[in-house]
DNA sequence: TATTGTTATACTCTATAACTATA
DNA sequence: TATAGTTATAGAGTATAACAATA
């Protein structure tokens, strides 16, 4: 005999995988933020900065598709690294539209002290898993990431 | 006999575990973002209406203290979902400093329903894992976060 | 007209601290 | 005084869109 039963109750917060997830990422990239806050720059511009890293000049515009950022985002962001002499910034010569962005050499020395600190963040919070584990949890981010077709640096 | 090298490059963006845990972190936290936006609520919001579902009624001092969140952030959030007509603010009778807040009607019938897009968003995203890594995942995700002792909602 | 970069606006979340009302 | 909640301020991120200069 048919009787009604009572609805089910929502999954709770902790029911889900992504509440987990941001609870472990909010903490890991606060931490970060702490710390790279104490060389003076936010996670934002440690990214920018590790981008720049890797080539002697960048236009902004490929600077903000590298980091999945709009370009309006780029041009506050540096804003804030020129004032803190850690960009420079530089009118293309052969159009004259563009700019180019370049670490000085300040940034330049700075880059593998943030470098350092990241290091220092990923094994202060992942000590708690094996190896085995710390390789299988890689693993599943970017197999996510790759089936997403994430791109871009995350900043916040 | 010795030789000097060159130094190593530091580490870059992507060599670290907590580019890919947030880069896949913010994914799923805007894709749920944009599901829940369309009923016209935030991920705090959710949050909160979540929080609030479970009790009948609870001070905003003891929501900011399981959101992890200050007191200041609970009244501005209050402050929209009361004018959403979602929450009921009231005057606790015992001691008139307090307040209480309540889900309205309306909200506890939305609950469900935004329960269901985080359901649906979690199995979106995480549908490229195997059930067993889905559980591995979990697993690893609570392990952190219990090793950290990390407590509080995320909502950023 | 299209493109590069800048700027304005608005909104969310964060953090700190001053402030009001009540106890 | 101590506590509960509110409000102000400032900063960082997001997003959209208007804008200037150059091509």
């Amino acid at each position: 005999m048919w009787q009604a039963m009572p609805d089910p109750s929502p999954a709770s917060l902790q029911d889900h995988l992504g509440y987990w997830l941001r609870m472990v990422s909010n903490a890991v990239s606060h931490g970060f933020a702490r710390q790279v806050e104490q060389e003076g720059v936010t996670v934002a511009e440690w990214v920018v900065l590790r981008v720049l890293f890797d080539a002697t000049h960048l236009a902004p515009s490929v600077v903000a598709e590298r980091m999945g950022m709009t370009r309006g985002a780029i041009s506050r962001l540096a804003d804030r690294l020129v004032d803190k002499k850690l960009v420079d910034r530089a009118t293309d010569t052969a159009d004259r539209r563009g700019q180019t962005l370049a670490l000085t050499p300040a940034a330049r020395a700075l880059v593998p002290r943030l470098a350092a600190l990241a290091d220092g963040n990923d094994a202060e919070f992942f000590a708690v898993l094996t190896p085995a584990e710390r390789m299988e949890f890689d693993r599943m981010c970017r197999k996510i990431a790759a089936a997403r077709g994430l791109t871009g640096a995350p900043t916040a």
